[in-house]
DNA sequence: ATTAATTTTTAAGTAAGCTTAAAAATTTTT
DNA sequence: AAAAATTTTTAAGCTTACTTAAAAATTAAT
């Protein structure tokens, strides 16, 4: 398939998978940096293919095996993250500008080779899933409120679900990143807080927090 | 640039690399699989853009600048055919279907990592020389009449310079082929010609057969 | 509940990279 | 040196993936 159409389903179900509601050919246009008429037209076009459902004016979700594709160029991208980041000690933003080119012409062959020498791993260095190559997702991400604090595991923060700027400052202000390791380390029941540990500081979250800090467990 | 310009660009390096004098519009259409019209239009485009001459009914010819652009793919595609050969262990096969591809999407910040990870090789696994960052060849293949006879210096066949079937069939009965390792054991002046050994066999070649087999030094 | 602002869609048009078919030039054969 | 065969070029047309500008619909504001 196209590298057009790899990426427009990509970013669909990127948008998809960050809890924005309604994906319109507007959103799209400005991630791909198109205009969102040709992102209509592409819509209209992908629709036909049997990629996604596309009703004037309604938001754009894929159809199953639209997602299929997505995940498919989204286990290549987060592979070669991965690879790039162990071999060759490029930083975030280098492996991921890489990994954007590199995603769309990596044969599925290849993936899995990567992914063999890797030791099929589950996360990429941003503490991102790596799909298999079913296009399944085995580790879904948890909100903190949802984890019984023990000891020894470590997790990863997968995503911050807010808009809110100053729970970001809040974040930033405390290393709460995608990507950083946390520890829960104790839920106190009654008053719905959460104590954790980030970068060996201690903080307690009250429930607004711990419900939208997302996070992976380290395999 | 565009992956059908690169790819045109390096057809025509490649086919004058392998001394074919007149490479017209309909070789390399033949070799990209597109029709002459189509070939003709490129070159003619190519020629405003400066990377090749072109006249009617001429043989192409690449620029400087062309050649520099076809080098700077040849790197990028011999670097990956060593990179998968040595990681993944694949055929020879396989990692040239897969460095076809990468080729095109590969930046010169990765193309220069893929080579100091692998202490900037001057062969890729077929035998063939790796150009430099600059487009530079230093390790420049020799026909083997060329040589002289030193008894623990390696070479890799490069270059089969001949349209001669008998030729191809003698090469391909004795194991001479592109890639493979050969030992130049003696030159004998008079008669002009060169005893090798090739797998543990050894041949006597006259004259004919020496200016026509190209070899590089084994780093 | 209108009006205003924004977004989406339609329509027309462009550039890249192809195609086929016919015309023109070259090369080969006799 | 003509005739025949082949190759190259021209011409017209197609598809993909965009663009801008105007029309239509939706959403937000008063």
């Amino acid at each position: 398939m196209s590298v057009a159409i790899e990426n427009f389903v990509k970013a669909i179900y990127n948008n998809e998978n960050h809890d924005i509601t309604d994906t319109k050919p507007g959103n799209i246009a400005s991630k791909l940096g198109i205009s969102s008429a040709a992102a209509t037209d592409m819509a209209k076009k992908l629709d036909a293919k049997g990629l996604l459902n596309y009703e004037k004016y309604q938001a754009l979700r894929l159809t199953k095996k639209g997602e299929k594709m997505a995940l498919n160029v989204v286990r290549k991208h987060r592979l070669w993250e991965a690879l790039l980041h162990q071999m060759f000690d490029m930083s975030l933003h280098e492996i991921h500008r890489e990994a954007e080119l590199l995603e769309h012409e990596t044969s599925d062959f290849l993936a899995e080779k990567i992914s063999e020498y890797l030791g099929h791993p589950k996360f990429d260095p941003h503490g991102d899933p790596i799909p298999n190559a079913d296009g399944e997702i085995t580790t879904k991400d948890t909100s903190i409120a949802l984890i019984n604090a023990e000891e020894n595991t470590e997790y990863i923060v997968s995503r911050l679900m807010s808009t809110d700027k100053e729970f970001f400052e809040f974040c930033a202000l405390n290393g709460i990143k995608y990507g950083n390791k946390i520890a829960v380390k104790k839920q106190f029941q009654n008053s719905k807080m959460t104590q954790i540990t980030i970068h060996s500081n201690t903080i307690v979250l009250n429930q607004d927090f711990t419900q939208i800090i997302y996070v992976n467990e380290i395999n």
